[in-house]
DNA sequence: TTGAAAGCGCTAACAC
DNA sequence: GTGTTAGCGCTTTCAA
């Protein structure tokens, strides 16, 4: 009876110092009902049903957890040593050392991870959220892009200390205000998405693509989007290529903006004709849509199809076939895509890859800087990306 | 001053008890050094560097943030009646309430979220982890099952106040030990994954398939593999196929163990011979390969091609063609895939889904029960699939 | 109706 | 080298 609810109730006059020494302490620590003593305690919520000395097999619910000050009871040390000997802190005997970690391990013993994050002021605890598509939330995860971005995110993340949770597009203030989060990262914030703003007015670091650049508090990563377009030309245009055709879908994403920009400097720049058609919105029907318009119905055909817009590389293969095009003899092939099955295509297609991997890692990289060093500016950095060629876009003989 | 730092240093041996009326309190609470006190105090790491009526334009770090007893000194009320303001409970007169909460929106107060949680006893999180493919972790975002299932499991618990948290798959205590999760959502567990164990022995309670079935803390949810077998091969065989051949991958995972057993009794049941072809591993590389067996070089063609993997749905078509079937001519075909896809190739390919939502929205249902109501039995549910019939698998005229 | 204080479980500063 | 205790920010009981 050491320790526990030294403070509680009884006599609320009596000194608070030198609970241990005070001999006209309640005897009650160890006996029942429990560590529940007469006087000033909170009912269930923050409370515990059940002390540790007294099991009362009949009583419902789970055991209660093993605290440290169980442990320290337990192998007859102080809180502060049991801590120390765990944590690896301190100065302690190694005999100490070893009591204090075996009892634990033989308790059972497991850290209250809100407590230490209470202590530590941080949760080490990161959102994570899709802006893109907020009537139809989640569905990012089924384009291989963002499936990707996630899972590189978390991994990253959790390898420097972090958890990363999801959260809903277009998600309100009631939705992650009870999460502790130290930061959130906004994937592709479509203009108009009120969470980056809320996420800031809450004092919380955003890490998000360009288009947040300026605002005080957001960081941010970026695909070299005229890098992208640039690659993907001049590859087609070595092959040559002198009709190629982009297919783009008509976001407001700040990626596809600044692609259209670049494909009107670059057709400008070689005087070709800026051959664009627009998706009506992202998706395998939607693209493929596009795709045959592209293809189908002109005077003269393209000589070369670009889809920069998220679609299934197989999908897009047998829509050129359709129209009567052999891939690669009439028509190069190119798209944007993380879609693995363009690698199973016959002939295979060549993709451009956005590097979702590489913007989680520097993402990622920031973020802990921001948070660990206490990085002020609100820089970012532009990821490049990675032309895969393979046979559709490589003209033969 | 009515309230800080009372208990900080000075006098170890004065009384604890009202403090606001002891005369002999220092005065120190709102004069610089900030709310550091002479006395008994942590370093920075728990500490707030700099007090709230202490702005110190000059030193570094953001902004210390606003606690409810800075909202509580700033309005003249206790913290006791700001909580209750902001929380709605409690019986305050209406002045007041607006009072606390005119002040604390004004303030820019948000409640700490960490502090709230030990309060609480729970986090209200969740981790969610994929067992299969532990030596290439993340991957399984790439599957559309999962990534939908992933995206239901985060929408359904969000939706009932959890958040999710993504975990690596065969990931050690360490990775996880630091958060303070209520449960773990195991999806798929490979037989061999230590995981669940080490979830089970932490306390933690698990939510998975069935093949956690019978172990303590355990609770599962899985989809109904014999109806998928069933629904299936019922349908083929009403449009007429008579030699239909499943592809399935050769795995560990429960559901496919189960689809064989399933797969055997209907062709035992009928008196049809039972054709199977395994893919080495999950993925298209592997499953196409297997496809191409199942279709090329046997004595007796197969009249139906059953893909119990997730494949892309066009590419499987591909490779029927290249083998020579019409589809759905020669060759009935039904794909078990969530890959939105099968819509769009010509003819759009029948599917069965394992229905992910549901089984998401099952577990989550399930999980919210254990934890909030305290449900113990470590029971069960099946979810039943759908079979999407297209054009891929009727049989023409 | 309002407020004081206990305490959730942990860490670390400081006293011994 | 070990122990005592304050306190992270919040909720809630109990007393006034």
């Amino acid at each position: 009876m050491t320790e526990a609810s030294e403070h509680g109730g009884a006599a609320p006059e009596r000194a608070a110092t030198n609970p241990g020494r005070d001999g006209t302490a309640p005897e009650r620590a160890t006996a029942a009902p429990g560590r529940d003593g007469a006087g000033v305690r909170d009912d269930g919520t923050g409370g515990r049903r059940n002390g540790a000395g007294d099991p009362r097999p009949g009583a419902g619910g789970p055991a209660p957890r093993v605290r440290l000050v169980d442990v320290a009871r337990e192998a007859g040390l102080s809180k502060t040593t049991v801590s120390a000997a765990l944590n690896g802190t301190g100065r302690l005997s190694p005999e100490i050392r070893e009591k204090a970690r075996e009892t634990a391990r033989r308790m059972g013993y497991r850290p209250n991870a809100t407590a230490r994050q209470l202590r530590a002021g941080r949760a080490r605890l990161i959102g994570y959220v899709v802006g893109e598509l907020a009537d139809t939330p989640w569905t990012f995860l089924e384009s291989p892009y963002f499936a990707r971005l996630t899972g590189a995110t978390a991994a990253t993340a959790l390898a420097r200390g972090y958890a990363v949770v999801l959260l809903p597009a277009g998600s309100l203030q009631s939705e992650w205000a009870a999460l502790p989060l130290d930061a959130v990262v906004v994937a592709d914030p479509v203009a108009d998405d009120r969470i980056v703003e809320d996420l800031l007015a809450a004092r919380i670091p955003v890490f998000s693509d360009r288009s947040v650049e300026g605002r005080p508090g957001a960081h941010w990563v970026d695909v070299d989007a005229a890098d992208a377009v640039g690659q993907v030309l001049d590859h087609v245009h070595a092959q040559g290529a002198r009709r190629p055709v982009l297919v783009v879908p008509d976001s407001t994403t700040r990626f596809h903006r600044e692609v259209d920009a670049a494909h009107g400097a670059w057709c400008a720049a070689r005087g070709l004709p800026k051959l664009t058609v627009r998706a009506a919105e992202p998706g395998n029907g939607p693209v493929i849509r596009a795709v045959e318009t592209a293809l189908g119905g002109r005077p003269e055909r393209p000589d070369a199809l670009l889809v920069v817009a998220e679609a299934s590389p197989p999908l897009v293969l047998d829509a050129a076939r359709r129209h009567g095009y052999d891939v690669p003899g009439d028509l190069l092939l190119v798209c944007v895509s993380e879609d693995e099955t363009a690698v199973h295509t016959q002939p295979p297609v060549t993709t451009l890859s956005l590097r979702p991997d590489a913007v989680a890692e520097a993402g990622i990289a920031h973020l802990v800087a921001v948070l660990e060093q206490g990085l002020q500016e609100t820089g970012g950095s532009l990821v490049p990306v990675r032309l895969d060629v393979r046979a559709s876009s490589v003209r033969p003989g």
